[in-house]
DNA sequence: AGCACGCCGACT
DNA sequence: GTCGGCGTGCTC
């Protein structure tokens, strides 16, 4: 046998080591070793030994042989990586863009987690005296970089006082004043050497605090339900539906499944049911569920079903629960994992079908780097394994339903409500209308009667504030009109200097003293807490008990399912949130869901504020009526006419569907083109402004459309100011070509203080 | 990230 | 002249 090498990346997150270092294999390890292998090498200089990952073995030689020097063998046995998880790595950074070893540590198994936890402090070891003199001798020898550590050290001694501890240091053994050993790296610019002196010199020394692990909490193993095989008897559609999957599974069709079915339709019946099958195929099932907070309910009829075969993960296990989840998946233990996204890297042998439960959520899709969705990752696991993927909503995303429309998805529609129940009656307020009649509350006089009526009845009521995209979005109060970009065709935000801007374009107007429609001078941000309409509620009826569910009051991690249970233990009469109180839990008590403002959601300032609009009225609708009663709504807007409103309150999919793809067809916006945002990073506002320009300038040099570059929305963060501009496309390819000349160029480029990020089809416009 | 190399000011 | 620190570049 010929020589073998292996190409491998090294466990150290830095760019410039971003690319795989080729290293020959040794005779003992010859047809060992795999993409995914984990390997100690030796590397730099010194030699030193670290840990890296093969991502490739072949008999091609691709670096000067003389230095080339040996794999030294193979990493402690973790749980070892399969060679599927690099390839999935590799897929995740050629199309969404980020490092390889970003790329790797958020597709393997919890590992570098152990060593994130632990913390690197500087700690003086000096009394304020000695280090002052230390200070005057460095100063007096002009060793800066020594000066700048000193005189951080000294502030913070001055900030804290004598008394000792850094807020931040609560190790036991600290003594003297501590700071983080990034800063003084980073911000500090001093290099190690520097500090190792410093330590020599007897002045400072290095400590690592030990990151607290989370006691190991029994979810809901220790709730102890008895796993009797809860099994309903399907209906014909849902029927259908299985076999129709599972035949394709057999005659080995691998094929995106569109679940397409109203709340109560059953759905999750039909999961459970492929589940089993693919079990029965000895195959597993990975189920995703957008937030942790709904994975109660669906892990416990899992669990009813399925025992202790069906598993948890996500963010809220401790390391050692996480790598426990991994081990079993591994070795068969378990059959179905139940999680947000990231359970989609479950190191399960052999997946069959992945599941992704309301399939529209936003939080699919990663908002840390690198920013993926797990729709399209979800496809590729599925490619790799030969797994089948079902996509399941009540309203789906433009996404998923165009490519069902093209034949892309095999599309599936449940009708009926298997819970029994008719669809709510549906009356759209017209919020104008409201004011011209004198209304000045944020009631509407049809709420107002509603509420008054169930109240008397004893049912209950749902008010839903979506305040999400509120900040800074203008309206006027007498016509309605949104203020708008005439570029874009998204709406302007407000910024504190008085202008309009758009965040796509830049386009930028003073604010209106007028409106531009019809010359009424109540141009306002619109905002609302769900606070002021408890106060509000209460001035109007006096004693009504009420609950409250917003992000200030579900703080705490069970505080969300202690507020649902009280109200379905009917201790309120009317419940007040936001998104968060349209999902999940069914309450048949109520027959009334009013929503205050259909508009804030509208006016968010990207292009899925229709599709988000429509989905969160659908759902919200959707809650009236669940029960035996008939229920109703009612939707105050300052838009009635709004197709995403009309639509949303006839509950007509389709109606909104033809609507919505024609617009994001004539914008080229996703899903009917693609749509690439390069973020900007940097501690200079104006290295920062240039970078973005730069890049742009390249971008439009090579013939294509750029938008941008304009700061974003919020354009500071922690002292880090962000830029964006934006690529449209048809072909997502071509996007990951603008993508990877980019990455190119940066890579040569000196980017000291700045940071390039890539996101593609973005959820959220910065 | 960490280590070697080369430049530059300080001091015998 | 040397010594030692600091910034820069490289790592298969």
């Amino acid at each position: 046998m010929g020589e073998q090498y292996a190409d491998v990346i090294v466990d150290i997150s830095h760019e410039k080591l971003d690319r795989p270092f080729q290293y020959r294999i040794p005779d003992s390890l010859k047809g060992r070793l795999e993409p995914g292998a984990c390997v100690l090498v030796p590397f730099g200089n010194g030699n030193r030994m670290i840990k890296g990952y093969v991502i490739d073995v072949g008999d091609k030689c691709k670096f000067a042989p003389e230095r080339m020097k040996v794999i030294a063998g193979i990493a402690d046995k973790n749980v070892d990586v399969t060679d599927k998880m690099v390839a999935l790595a590799a897929w995740i950074r050629k199309n969404y863009g980020s490092t390889m070893i970003q790329a790797l540590k958020t597709v393997l198994p919890a590992k570098q987690t152990v060593r994130k936890l632990e913390k690197r402090y500087v700690e003086t070891v000096m009394n304020r005296e000695e280090l002052t003199a230390l200070l005057g001798e460095s100063l007096r020898k002009k060793q800066t970089a020594k000066v700048r550590v000193l005189q951080a050290l000294l502030e913070q001694e001055m900030c804290q006082g004598s008394a000792g501890k850094s807020a931040e240091c609560t190790a036991a053994e600290s003594t003297g004043t501590c700071i983080p050993y990034e800063w003084i790296t980073g911000k500090l610019n001093v290099s190690a050497a520097t500090i190792n002196s410093l330590i020599k010199a007897g002045a400072i020394r290095v400590h690592i605090t030990e990151g607290f692990r989370d006691p190991v909490q029994h979810s809901v193993q220790a709730a102890a339900v008895q796993s009797g095989a809860e099994k309903k008897k399907l209906s014909a559609d849902q029927q259908h539906i299985v076999d129709t999957v599972l035949q394709d599974l057999d005659t080995g069709q691998r094929k995106t499944y569109l679940l397409h079915g109203i709340t109560g339709s059953g759905k999750t019946e039909v999961y459970m049911e492929l589940a089993e099958g693919v079990i029965r195929r000895g195959r597993q099932a990975i189920v995703l569920i957008p937030e942790i907070a709904l994975t109660y309910q669906t892990l416990m009829r899992f669990y009813r079903r399925f025992g202790d075969r069906v598993s948890v993960m996500n963010s809220t296990l401790s390391p050692g629960e996480k790598y426990d989840q991994c081990r079993r998946a591994k070795e068969g233990e378990i059959d179905v994992i139940i999680g947000p996204r990231s359970a989609l890297f479950t190191p399960f042998p052999r997946v069959g079908l992945i599941i992704m439960d309301e399939e529209h959520e936003g939080s699919y899709k990663s908002e840390g780097t690198p920013k993926y969705h797990a729709r399209e990752t979800a496809m590729e696991v599925a490619r790799l394994h030969g797994a089948c993927v079902v996509l399941g909503s009540a309203t789906p995303s433009m996404e998923a339903f165009y490519r069902a429309e093209k034949g892309e998805y095999v599309r599936f529609t449940l009708k009926e409500r298997l819970t029994g129940g008719v669809l709510p009656t549906v009356y759209t307020v017209d919020l104008r209308e409201e004011l011209r009649q004198g209304n000045r509350s944020i009631f509407s006089r049809k709420l107002q009667e509603l509420l008054a009526d169930r109240l008397q009845k004893g049912q209950q009521s749902m008010l839903f504030l979506n305040r999400r995209g509120y900040a800074g979005f203008v309206s006027c109060r007498a016509c309605g009109a949104v203020m708008k970009c005439p570029h874009c065709d998204v709406s302007l935000s407000e910024h504190r200097n008085g202008t309009l801007m758009c965040h796509y374009c830049g386009y930028s107007i003073p604010k209106p003293r007028q409106c531009p429609k019809c010359g009424s001078k109540y141009i306002l941000g619109f905002k609302a807490g769900t606070q002021q309409i408890e106060e509000k509620l209460q001035e109007l009826f006096p004693g009504v008990r009420t609950l409250r569910m917003d992000g200030d009051t579900t703080k705490t991690k069970d505080s969300y399912e202690k507020i649902l249970s009280a109200f379905a233990n009917e201790e309120a009469d009317v419940l007040i949130g936001t998104q968060m109180i349209v999902k999940g839990h069914d309450f048949p008590k109520v027959t009334l869901v009013g929503v205050l403002a259909a508009d804030l959601s509208l006016a968010a300032n990207d292009y899925r504020a229709g599709e988000r609009t429509f989905q969160l009225l659908t759902q919200a609708v959707g809650r009236a009526g669940r029960g035996e009663l008939p229920g109703e709504a009612v939707i105050q807007t300052y838009q009635p006419d709004h197709y995403a409103v009309v639509f949303a309150a006839a509950q007509d999919y389709d109606g909104f569907y033809e609507e919505e793809i024609l617009y994001r067809e004539m914008g080229g916006y996703p899903p009917a083109a693609h749509m690439l945002a390069v973020q900007i990073f940097a501690k200079e506002d104006e290295s920062g402004a240039q970078l973005a320009k730069q890049l742009a300038d390249t971008v439009k040099r090579n013939g294509h459309q750029v938008l941008g570059p304009t700061p974003a929305t919020i354009g500071k963060i922690n002292d880090i100011y962000r830029y964006v501009f934006y690529v449209k496309k048809t072909d997502y390819g071509q996007l990951v070509e603008i993508k990877d000349r980019l990455e190119e160029m940066i890579f040569p480029m000196q980017l000291r203080k700045e940071q390039v990020q890539f996101d593609f089809d973005p959820m959220i416009c910065l």
